[in-house]
DNA sequence: GCAAAAGTGTTCAATCTACACCCATGA
DNA sequence: TCATGGGTGTAGATTGAACACTTTTGC
């Protein structure tokens, strides 16, 4: 008998950006796709990856992919999940370890970057190659529960943002209101944000305090393994 | 140029049990480990696992492993990370998808199974194969963390259970001191668990209520993934 | 002064925690 | 009837949601 092929090894990436959208209220999460220039699925949307280099980690692989596809560096990365069903590529078994990421929302770079690469709201996706819709569907409900009980939705915004801009972010990802004054108090008191003494000037209402992540809380978000991944 | 080699694709799993332990009031939670029979690490203590067959589902491979290993099968099985350094394998690049499993703890087969398996107790591990000694610290966490939010402990018991053996295995995975009282309200009005009607007779006390588990809230537990994993 | 957003205070309800106490059984 | 664990009640503290109110700026 002849052995069946080792399966193949992938890594891909669900990149999130904020973008403002004309269809509604709140900012709304986009993500960047990759037009599939070969079979399978040939001329379909897929998430941004590849096969793995032989000596490359697996999160700089993600990276990387990251950078290739947007030119950005991921502000967040963490691995979502691997994906193995030995049905889930026509013409060859493909195990792909998949990484989410969160990215600067600089309106510029969420525009269209080429043929080939093209940003989408991400709850109104096309039907897209191999099982990526159930994988950037687990990756919404990842962010979304993870923004809850951990501080990442900074990963959005710049290195210094006001209460207001972080609010903003929560309320988009979650898509619902939130009371200003308890997300303040509640962000506040979390110990994740540091007031850097400046303000925002130019305003035409009672200028904004800035602030700034608080770096050394970092590592709760990720349990033991946080230390390690970028 | 050659091209190097592609990694190899493996696939292992940490099995947890609880068991009596002189050497503290609480039960406590031991694994199966198998003995390397080949380099490298020859003769060292290792995670149960191996190669991907070509045709197999991950979790599935998972589940087969447990059971030759163990001569059990799941009570709860859930990926937990992929492991792929290029220098976590010296000799050829390994790509590990972990899982992680709950069996029922039966004492018996937690005994001795072989010369090349042995159960210990995981928080008094030797020097393990590999990076499986910082797998099995991440599979704790993951454990002591979703027995708070989610309810898996059953998992570690039979098809009917008391409210104290329960609570027993909550205490010993969280390794602290639990009203019962108030643990008894948390766990009823959480749905998780249902009345059997019968109770336990034979006590020398008043005898308790046996519950089942509640299978209808079971996808809760594993988010959008849930179904699809055994 | 006025509009607008920043930021503070306060109330009420829901939930958590600690612990007192009653219940049902075997010996 | 007593010892033992099963099971209930309840007061106080903590947390969370709702919303009125005060502050600071540009115009």
């Amino acid at each position: 008998m002849t052995a069946p092929a080792q399966a193949t090894l992938a890594v891909s990436t669900v990149i999130f950006a904020l973008r403002s959208d004309a269809e509604s209220d709140f900012k709304t999460l986009w993500l960047p796709l990759v037009r599939r220039t070969r079979e399978p699925f040939h001329g379909q949307w897929a998430l941004p990856g590849g096969g793995l280099p032989a000596a490359e980690e697996l999160a700089t692989a993600a990276a990387r992919t990251l950078r290739g596809t947007t030119g950005l560096t991921p502000k967040y990365l963490e691995q979502l999940y691997t994906f193995g069903d030995p049905g889930r590529s026509p013409g060859g078994r493909v195990v792909s370890v998949v990484y989410w990421a969160l990215v600067e929302s600089d309106e510029a770079a969420v525009a269209e970057v080429g043929d080939n690469v093209q940003w989408f709201p991400a709850d109104r996706l096309p039907e897209l190659a191999f099982d990526h819709n159930r994988i950037v569907e687990y990756a919404l409900w990842r962010l979304r529960t993870k923004v809850e009980y951990s501080r990442i939705a900074h990963a959005f915004l710049g290195e210094t943002f006001t209460l207001a801009q972080l609010h903003d972010v929560h309320e988009a990802v979650l898509q619902k209101a939130l009371d200003p004054a308890n997300f303040r108090r509640t962000i506040e008191s979390s110990g994740t944000i540091v007031d850097t003494g400046e303000r925002v000037a130019g305003t035409r209402h009672r200028p904004p305090r800035l602030y700034r992540y608080n770096d050394s809380v970092r590592a709760v978000d990720l349990g033991p393994l946080g230390p390690s991944i970028g």
